[in-house]
DNA sequence: TAGTTGATATATGTATCCATATAATGCATA
DNA sequence: TATGCATTATATGGATACATATATCAACTA
């Protein structure tokens, strides 16, 4: 049996990535539990959970909301993100296995192929591809958890992919410098490529912010 | 008003860090619920808390018990606290202020002081210091946060000090030159440096496992 | 004697109820 | 008319009651 508590928190970390639910929005208990049919209980334990992994903020008898992160959170949490993918570059390099390089591969023809048709939701789910087979063909679990963990969080605010298409064809081609550094066992070139990749999209923060606003 | 189980979250953890409660230990909600004189729903609160931090395990209909990681769970571990330990040393060299410096020098001094007088927990306690004003160095809170979430995880497995004792004027010894990186803003150095420092740390983690078991 | 099945007990998961703090609204007074 | 205080309403935080799944133990059968 699987708990209701945690079909909510899909459910609503659903509703946050799709953007239903945006950063500053009030989320009220009877409301939810209204809503999903369920009562209060498993509602505040998934809220409880989505404040804890940063995605809801709470202040004492005010409820919860859609955290909003400033522009400098945003900028820290990239910079984080930015040296963990690049770490992953370099573990994968280390370890590389056949399976995984496989995989690696095939997340970049999808990425080829979406870019090509400049088709942007497409070239989100491989861009995503790409990035999870890298996470994971480092080898390290709890490494992949943490940028799972960051993705989630920055997700929220790659919803409007407004500036990404002049960049669809530049970023498919940084993803293929990077994945041969990897096949070619360079982890240090591997990680520094990775890291300007995801600084670059870092650098087009203060536009999306505003976007938002 | 504070909430209890918020107050519980923090004396659980500290059960926990003293080795009250060892990894592997079940966590019973009413035990628990009379122990600290409230009803089961703070309990659980603070129970889904941890588990979302790591530091507990749930099984559906089996309840919580503390975390147990595996050698290569703790190893995945301390690899990524090396990595990030070693890009606040980094942030640090390129941001550091006055004070910065000041707090950094004085978790320095407390460790020069407690090594020369071979005490460990006093030792334990200005390592901390020292690593603590490093990651606040580095301006960037995300990854502060991140830092002090997989210390408190790595600290369960840090309560026997064994082998540190022949360390200490070692371990002093490196961070002296960190700092000094640091100081002198040559950021990739303190990076490697720091890397380096955790990941002896690490290496030492197979003895320290065969210790607990 | 060993294994399987069923019943009972216990602990988790959910629902509801109660208390309290906060916020909003309305009235009175300056 | 505006401001301040008081009262009321509402939403969160905590307690308790209830349902259900799992585990354990015992009894019966092969």
């Amino acid at each position: 049996m699987v708990r209701a508590s945690d079909k909510l928190i899909e459910q609503l970390k659903h509703e946050i990535f799709s953007g239903l639910l945006k950063p500053g929005d009030q989320l009220e208990e009877a409301d939810l539990a209204r809503r999903f049919g369920v009562s209060r209980t498993p509602i505040r334990e998934a809220i409880r959970s989505m404040v804890d992994c940063g995605l809801l903020e709470t202040r004492p008898r005010k409820g919860a909301m859609v955290r909003i992160l400033t522009a400098k959170e945003l900028n820290d949490l990239f910079e984080v993100a930015a040296e963990l993918e690049g770490m992953a570059c370099r573990l994968a390099s280390d370890m590389l296995t056949q399976s995984d390089k496989k995989a690696i591969q095939a997340g970049l023809e999808q990425c080829r192929v979406a870019a090509k048709a400049a088709d942007i939701p497409a070239y989100a789910a491989a861009n995503l591809e790409f990035h999870s087979a890298i996470h994971k063909a480092s080898g390290n679990a709890w490494l992949v958890d943490q940028l799972v963990q960051i993705q989630s969080r920055i997700n929220v605010y790659r919803l409007m992919p407004y500036e990404v298409l002049g960049r669809l064809e530049k970023s498919f081609e940084e993803h293929r410098e990077i994945s041969e550094a990897i096949f070619d066992k360079n982890g240090l070139h591997a990680n520094n490529l990775m890291r300007d990749h995801m600084m670059l999209q870092g650098s087009r923060l203060p536009s999306l912010l505003k976007a938002l606003a």
